[in-house]
DNA sequence: TGCACTAGCCTGTATATACAACCTCGGGAA
DNA sequence: TTCCCGAGGTTGTATATACAGGCTAGTGCA
């Protein structure tokens, strides 16, 4: 019966998902249990069970073990942006990527590294300044410090073939991440290596990266304003139902 | 036998994710199959099929059926940042939000909002212009069109109780929306309502929502950059087990 | 009246079994 | 040699069953 090759699970999700986003259930209304489900589709209880299950783990309903199933809180939903690599979005948009290196040395920690990746001020770090170009077009200042125990052959690396961010994960995958964008006039020297206007501002993503629990590499992303914007898209997920994406083009201006 | 409590599917997760953390199991490897799991731990293969395939869910790996499980390339894994509710946020901050309406009213689409909302240049629309305040302090812009279908009753809310934004997705919940952010130069009015200095760049989020498949709501979102960032912390999902997470303050700068 | 306890519902987990679809690889036929 | 096809491994789904543990409401006792 039914629709081909639509698994039973998956139209049971998405029944439920028509409920939530036509209305007819409301957030923290109760929706059927896993047996009011067996007996008004046919299934199977662990079938209604994966169902339910996968819902509540994609944050469209919340189950509670003894009461029930019951319609999610909406309103706190935070939407996300991707920060993604540098080189990998220059690609994207179908533009080449290079990498200038400023600076490539070992330098004490200054106070705002030191803070970040907790060690003691002038402590040694590997340091790397470069400059991102998309077409030759400069598109990001890159300013980085890492932990010399962590990547100890990190300045030795050829960052013409691999971005920094890349070469440390390649070191250890699944690390942690916490980042800070924010908007800010650039120094002098950033101005010029980024070829910016007068009175044009900087938007800065501050990245510090952890691995196993510790803090292993902290940076300062410049960009300039008028040639770089942060996208991105959230669609509730598991919806093939309804719900036509808008067109996720990677605009970008000119300049 | 082992850990009481702990169901044992998440304890398998927990030991292929291990392995891969330490990279005894590195990017493309393959990763016991569902009968050799069975066979070395012996779960029953519904159990080692629940480990793998939210380890799929999650990321880590990759099913290709009929042929194996693989461990998932890192290198590509973009960050995300999150965009919260402005009022959630500085609540969370233990601050009081406010919320002054700078304008209010039926007005024709401008190019911008028209294109955005994919109706005809001039086309009516609901405009709210409103500042929010964080303990007495502007800290947002925003600049919204509503589609009329889709809340005709969008400008007779009361704004101090509830966001714009929260008041939209409780017409209906689900919705896609699309985010760019970029920093820029604010123009003498912005600067004013957010009594900003001269010279400081604005961070401005760009927000279009969809709701079934139809854009129905656009907002620019103005803010000045020495008094907001944004923030978001990535963490590998499902990982119980290494990895002290970093504390997640939410810092902003003061004055 | 007030309280303790239990029956009954709910979710969470674990297992055995079954079948379908897919992919790879190697053996056998042309 | 080359091509086809099938055997066997792998994931994907579906079901029936079982037991544990949490929560609630209502019964019945004090």
């Amino acid at each position: 019966m039914t629709a081909a090759a639509i698994p039973r699970y998956r139209q049971l999700k998405e029944l439920i998902i028509r409920r939530i986003s036509t209305g007819e259930l409301r957030p923290r209304d109760r929706v059927p249990s896993e047996n009011e489900l067996v007996d008004s589709t046919g299934v199977s209880r662990m079938t209604a069970n994966r169902a339910l299950r996968e819902l509540n783990d994609e944050g469209y309903v919340d189950r509670v073990a003894g009461v029930g199933t019951f319609v999610a809180d909406f309103k706190a939903a935070s939407h996300v942006l991707e920060v993604r690599n540098i080189a990998d979005e220059i690609s994207l948009r179908g533009h080449d990527h290079s990498a200038n290196i400023l600076l490539s040395s070992e330098t004490p920690a200054d106070a705002i590294a030191a803070a970040a990746l907790h060690v003691n001020i002038n402590a040694p770090l590997l340091r790397l300044r470069l400059v991102h170009m998309e077409s030759d077009i400069p598109i990001q200042l890159e300013d980085r410090f890492v932990l010399p125990e962590f990547a100890p052959e990190f300045l030795q690396q050829n960052f013409a073939g691999i971005t920094p961010s890349a070469f440390l994960s390649s070191v250890s995958p699944l690390q942690e991440a916490e980042h800070v964008v924010r908007a800010a006039m650039p120094d002098e020297e950033t101005r010029n290596s980024l070829n910016m206007e007068d009175n044009e501002p900087c938007l800065v993503v501050t990245r510090t990266t952890w691995a196993h629990g510790q803090p292993v590499s902290f940076a300062r992303l410049y960009h300039p304003g008028s040639r770089f914007e942060l996208s991105g898209h959230y669609a509730p997920p598991g919806a093939e139902a309804a719900s036509r994406r808008p067109e996720h083009g990677a605009r970008q201006n000119e300049s």
